[in-house]
DNA sequence: GCATAGTCTGAGAGCGCTTCCACTCGCGCC
DNA sequence: GGCGCGAGTGGAAGCGCTCTCAGACTATGC
């Protein structure tokens, strides 16, 4: 049964377009086309004879049938719902995206890019839209987000990036924020600060505010008062240095910033008032951004590997693909304490 | 003709999954239900009576099937085969892609993006396996590309940026390398330099290529020499440097660089001498990147809307999909000298 | 020798949608 | 009254693939 013009008749083969064309042009069926394709069990020169004339017509199956009839195809969406412009300036935003695109691209998966351009709101819609999708990685960090809520309530498979989450169902991959604040806070306490102040970062992420409670709890710990230490900044140098100033006119001997461009600004505004780092105030961030050993003195700080996050909360994603019934995958990725001169100046540097 | 368990009798009406579903809940035939869900002539009692029945059920057409049926994804593939570091680094790329994901986002259009994960030939045979996407955009800046020749012979709808070519059936969207780079070097010789140097960019790009050009036919028109006036550089700014003080060891009173960071590193070299700009050289950059206007003294440069040329190149894109019939769209944006103090030292400040 | 198991293959029933075609009306016109 | 016409609708044929099922055939065991 050959279908209607398999070949355009030019002098070659002509190209094949379907798999019936490829079953006539090498003498089998549809299916066994088919299973030569996907791996099924074929004899060897059977496999061969197809394989051949698939080479020869350069034929590429069609992405839509394929996926209509198999339920899958080998396409995720990645959600990060950040004004383009930030993705390009903050470093973890585009390092998250770099571990996730290498290791799709290592696995050969396909993946559909939502950025900021819409409103949340259209964006949910737009990726349920895309209702070819195998699963979703979303990349989310206010604490109540309407595209996480949207795609877990959603059939869709998803793995969350950065919002760990009381729903035991839902799969992501985090770093634990409390315990590593509270450790880069017990750092500035045993090494002799007792009026340790907290520059936040913006209230109503889930970094930011785990952050706050892994300082209390740290501070708490070593029964040291918080009152008017701690001042509310949001991500940004420039909030850092008003901050600090905050904190300066109260009286502090160390500050732990929320991450390490507000330490940035912390240690500008440090500096500004004649004061010096660790010495008159001990100073920490988050994040050990490449700058963060390059500041003056570098930066004591809680290095975090953003790349590896993507990269596993894709694998996460992958793996929650192939096995369905398999149970959520809850990834805590490790932190590690850098400790630099900004906290104890007679260390070496690094 | 109802469909085996249109509802799953929960107490509410439960989701419709295709349009037979659909049919079956509002009375009408499957046909008549993708009627209005595609903007055919429906009566308008039965159009609305379908649509509520959509909105209860809350209901999502079956992209992969559609697909299938209709030839048409709704999504494009843009292809930006440079190191994902790179992406992030150079803001040529990353604004590139702000403008192609705005105007995408815009027109609803869904996109799938490839960055430089891969080898050039695992990158076209990944964008050519999926093959439902409707077209695609492609940045390429070398010369000869088998990503982009895959490309073009393949039937895949193709929009270049920043790679004009001689074949006449491709579409891009480019600026005038050769006539801005003419433009510049005709300022240079105006302000009456006669030694005028150029910092290539990379060869073998297209802009570098062009640039180069565009310089020389400026120079041989004024009628100057330009033995030993050129060195190679690579765009970025440690090129600018080396290069600059092969130029000036050679005695030029002006240089012309391929772009912004090579004249900042440019700068940089003929400040490491204790000579001025513009007195002693007058400088000029390319591409009018945010920080050129910030240099001191403010850099003399070409401006080319980066943003504008990704958003023309999906727009480009959709045209060409939306009347498949029509010639090629080959869009030449248009480019800006901006003079500053770097070449005109008494100029205002904009 | 026959039953059993194993290997390979083809037929065919979908997957959920679009779209062509034909059909039924109700209407205005000659 | 008969006709043509346009609007609205349903039937049904695919789009190109996957995958189950059953059949054909070969190898193995007793």
């Amino acid at each position: 049964m050959v279908s209607k013009e398999p070949s355009r008749e030019s002098g070659e083969e002509g190209p094949a377009r379907t798999l019936d064309d490829l079953a006539a042009l090498s003498g089998v069926s549809r299916a066994t086309v088919s299973r030569v394709l996907n791996g099924g069990t074929v004899a060897e020169d059977t496999r061969r004879r197809v394989l051949d004339v698939v080479t020869r017509t350069n034929f590429r199956p069609n992405a839509a049938a394929r996926t209509l009839a198999s339920g899958r195809s080998g396409v995720v969406g990645v959600v990060m719902h950040i004004d383009p412009h930030l993705l390009f300036q903050d470093p973890y935003f585009s390092q998250l995206l770099q571990g996730i695109t290498d290791y799709l691209a290592e696995q050969d998966a396909g993946m559909m890019l939502w950025l900021g351009n819409r409103t949340k709101e259209e964006t949910l819609d737009h990726v349920l839209g895309m209702s070819f999708l195998d699963g979703v990685v979303v990349s989310a960090n206010t604490l109540d987000d309407p595209v996480v809520d949207g795609l877990l309530s959603s059939s869709l498979s998803t793995v969350l990036i950065g919002h760990r989450r009381a729903d035991r169902t839902a799969s992501y991959v985090d770093i634990d924020n409390e315990q590593a604040s509270d450790a880069i806070t017990t750092h500035l306490i045993s090494i002799g600060r007792a009026r340790v102040g907290h520059i936040t970062g913006s209230r109503g992420t889930v970094a930011g505010e785990d952050r706050v409670i892994g300082y209390l709890r740290a501070m708490r710990r070593a029964g040291l008062n918080t009152d008017g230490l701690i001042a509310d900044g949001d991500f940004n140098r420039s909030s850092g240095v008003a901050a600090a100033a905050e904190l300066l006119d109260r009286g502090v001997d160390a500050i732990f910033c929320a991450n390490d461009a507000t330490a940035a600004g912390a240690l500008e505004a440090i500096r500004g008032r004649g004061l010096r780092v660790p010495d008159d105030v001990a100073l920490a961030g988050f994040d050990d951004l490449e700058f963060a050993a390059h500041l003056d003195p570098p930066l004591t700080t809680v290095r975090q590997g953003v790349r590896q996050q993507g990269a596993e909360a894709a694998r996460a994603l992958l793996q929650l693909l192939g096995d369905p019934g398999r149970s959520p995958r809850r990834v805590l990725m490790p932190t590690e304490l850098v400790i630099r001169q900004s906290s104890v100046g007679g260390v070496p540097r690094e």
